[in-house]
DNA sequence: CTCCAGATTTGATGTGGATCAAATGCAACT
DNA sequence: AGTTGCATTTGATCCACATCAAATCTGGAG
């Protein structure tokens, strides 16, 4: 779908005003983190392709070719697998400068699904090509290495999150983290729009959705945080990164 | 400290003996993966070092400055993290041919312990040098790339594992996977000795100590396994599997 | 606007695994 | 052999969260 849009003429016009991550203001998050203005126009060489992808839609499928990672330039995605018996797993939520697509390198398949909870925009990374730019700067192979390695280290804190805590503390470790990477991107560390339901957010956490909402009800009653329906707003900060003080030194999501 | 051990004795010769990764029979597990015997000899360069480390002793601790990966030649590891209340979570369990320490690439910063279950022997793979080299041998750096997202593949399905799974599919899933490693190099599937202590395995899985056991002797009395103390024995390896088959991830569109 | 499907909240009840407790087994000592 | 300290097993009880159920809310389609 997206391949016809950008085979037409007017394309390359847009193209070397939107598509530049040298003037892409997520350029600190994403993999041209510490690159030279040189190297960065080798990098805008590489991404010819954007897509956008309406709410809902996916971006890649479970089980299909990969060639491409995605680096989101707007929106919101989770990434999920499905069990046989037809349940659903959230393995992730995305968003933007961070990037997806990772661990279909291992396979050439990709092991989830990634489906944008908002519409969004993505850059297409051909990886073939980022792995041949790599060999050409130091700075990329490294920073590119990091972010994958990110991927690893936040997973394992997943991992102890839900190996570990209670529902309070797990969502609480949500909230928490969610609020850090808004802060990242310049947005409020405070108060935000919930992309995702409570079923999904049970699901990337281990918990039920009815288990979701009554924490959250119990969290506001205990005077922590505000919830209206999507809407969240931390009111003490403070206390609710108590709640995970002693879960781990470091590695909280 | 590791230099100190390098200095010591008749290291050295032993040295050019086994520290190459061309007579390495581990090879198809590890890095040299799918080199040209030019492109091995490289590695063998790179790697100068081998550390062993007793039963115990940890290979590289938390919060220590990451300089090097390591490659297990022979033995057992579990990395793992302490939370601020000294309970410890553990992250993972390593043996022959895989390759530790990616989470620190990150942040240059040890996420996690790594501490050896059995006497253990580990090439240290210097990480700087290794990019160098990366860059150099394209085969090289895609066979790097495949190991890291494995990583983030493996870590997914525990996460999923830990979200979705009862007891009694979390041990089975557990020995399958135990099994299926053990078999990829050249060991029986089918029985095995445990490294670890019941109480590892339950952090690694989510669950108490008491638990574990529990659920090693209900798979025992139903016939899926025999256990006696450390020792493993798969007695019905379909029906082990047929316990798993509905949650397993269905990549199928 | 109304209608309707899905999302959310809240209550009542059930249960899997945690917790508490105690006995036994086993390896490394002396 | 006896002692010590940890690992394991097994039983009894408890509780956090799942499950089941129902009411309410919400947003989108017509």
């Amino acid at each position: 779908m997206s391949e016809a849009v950008v085979k037409d003429n007017q394309k390359p016009v847009l193209h070397a005003l939107k598509l530049a991550c040298s003037n892409c203001s997520l350029a600190e998050l994403c993999l041209p983190f510490g690159l030279p203005d040189a190297d960065l126009s080798q990098l805008d060489l590489l991404i010819d392709q954007r897509r956008s992808v309406r709410r809902g839609e996916h971006l890649y499928q479970a089980g299909t070719h990969f060639e491409s990672l995605y680096a989101i330039r707007r929106g919101f995605f989770k990434t999920h697998a499905l069990t046989e018996d037809g349940r659903e797993q959230v393995t992730g939520f995305h968003m933007t400068g961070e990037i997806m697509g990772v661990d279909a390198i291992s396979t050439d398949i990709h092991a989830c699904h990634a489906t944008a909870l908002e519409d969004s925009e993505v850059c297409e990374i051909p990886f073939t090509r980022l792995e041949n730019l790599i060999r050409e700067i130091p700075a990329l192979q490294r920073q590119f290495h990091r972010i994958m390695s990110r991927e690893i280290v936040r997973d394992q804190s997943v991992m102890m999150l839900l190996g570990n805590m209670r529902a309070e503390e797990r969502v609480a470790a949500f909230l928490l983290n969610l609020s850090q990477r808004n802060a990242a991107r310049g947005y409020s560390a405070s108060g935000f729009h919930l992309r995702m339901t409570r079923e999904e957010i049970g699901s990337f956490m281990g918990l039920k959705l009815e288990t979701v909402s009554r924490t959250f009800s119990k969290l506001q009653d205990e005077g922590y945080i505000t919830v209206d329906k999507k809407r969240v707003d931390i009111i003490d900060m403070e206390r609710l990164k108590a709640l995970l003080s002693h879960c781990s030194p470091r590695n909280v999501l």
